[in-house]
DNA sequence: ATTAATTTTTAGTCTAGTCTAAAAATTAAT
DNA sequence: ATTAATTTTTAGACTAGACTAAAAATTAAT
């Protein structure tokens, strides 16, 4: 069966709402990150469950089937992977490529996908250090802690960000926080948790709580 | 202003007929092309003209203003760099890239097509042969002639086809006629039209007039 | 256990882009 | 120059996907 844009990035959505919990998504939530209201969300929710990409109960909120789930997955596999072509091969930014990858993820073929991550190589994580569904929907679970749960004078390397906004990004590049970088955790402020980093024996950033939480690390 | 998807398509066509002639292009022509009805074909205009993409009377046809012109030439930039991306570094064949291409040229991004470009080393034609727009809407007249005017005993090069379809182009691949290929016309046969080839000497194949006719040479 | 607040669904409307059927204009044929 | 054939436009209807306003169900508060 085919899928349009909407549908698409519909799946996609809630398939993220799902991964955090094991409770049905409810209306609203999805209605926040679709910049829609949650009556289109409701009739949306309706034609998702008639094709049988979701469970929906009136009022109990929606979870993804097995096929809605590899259907979600295939759409983030496509959008990784051409966020890496964007950075490896066209010399983006990480943080200019999210919203050409929007698009880039809903292009049709079979073939398409596979010859250009064949091309890349065949990447294992995105730019953001998000992990790229294999052709098969297998999503390796790299077990990632976010640097705000790491213990006081503990040393991590940051792997990703949980967070793919442009100005969240420019940030950490302008702090010299980028993929693979050794972070040392020597002060954490109780009173708003705010953190203080050395980054491989430089002299020590300031960081908030709300940066720390989205910056994923490997102990 | 933006374009939607239909209207970048319809624009795209009105080019490729205004090419042709310099008389106004026909409702029906459109419909043609577009697989739409004219019914539909004549709203499409009336909004295309309200935008100022093309001059429109009543019963008298259409024509691109400079603005309409421009946008269906950055379309066909995307298109023809996208299939050169698609031969050149994911391996297609020049006869699978069409329909892909269909979908990438309404990638919206004012950087991603420079840097693409720029990644191809600035090609001046795609796997077809046809030109590439400049950033700036120029586009090299390259005076071409069919293979089918091509007088006999001349001898003259493959530069190009005046076709996308995929089995013509599988049946040029089969006879051995590809960008590049020195062709000399042994024969022409005045009742159909039809002509024999020697390619860089080999034994002649056997082209009808159809196919002749969509040949592109350089004498 | 009622009542109040919140969430979700339904009902009805809108736009873009398509269609069919019928009317109007143009072009071709007598 | 009429008439006939063809082309194009209008009128009205449909679908996908959005919206607003109102009704219904759920959840929270007294
Ligand atoms: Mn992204
Ligand atoms: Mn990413
Ligand atoms: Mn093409
Ligand atoms: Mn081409």
């Amino acid at each position: 069966m085919t899928t349009s844009l909407a549908e698409e990035n519909y799946l996609k959505i809630i398939y993220r709402l799902c991964e955090g919990t094991k409770e049905d998504i409810s209306t609203n939530s999805i209605a926040e990150l679709t910049n829609n209201k949650a009556a289109s969300v409701t009739d949306m929710l309706q034609k998702l469950a008639e094709k049988g990409w979701v469970t929906y109960q009136k009022y109990q909120g929606v979870r993804l089937t097995k096929i809605g789930e590899s259907i979600a997955l295939s759409i983030i596999r496509k959008h990784r992977l051409w966020e890496v072509f964007l950075v490896e091969k066209l010399g983006y930014n990480w943080d200019e490529v999210h919203e050409i990858a929007e698009q880039l993820e809903h292009i049709e073929s079979e073939t398409l996908i596979n010859k250009l991550d064949s091309f890349l190589d065949f990447p294992k994580i995105d730019p953001h250090g998000d992990p790229i569904p294999s052709q098969e929907g297998e999503i390796p679970e790299l077990g990632y802690l976010h640097l705000s749960e790491v213990k006081l004078n503990e040393t991590c390397t940051l792997m990703g960000v949980a967070k793919d906004s442009a100005v969240f990004l420019q940030l950490l590049t302008k702090l010299n926080l980028s993929l693979g970088a050794r972070l040392e955790v020597v002060e954490i402020n109780t009173f708003d948790r705010s953190v203080s980093l050395k980054i491989a024996e430089e002299k020590p950033i300031f960081i908030s709580y709300e940066v720390a939480k989205n910056i994923l690390v490997k102990i």
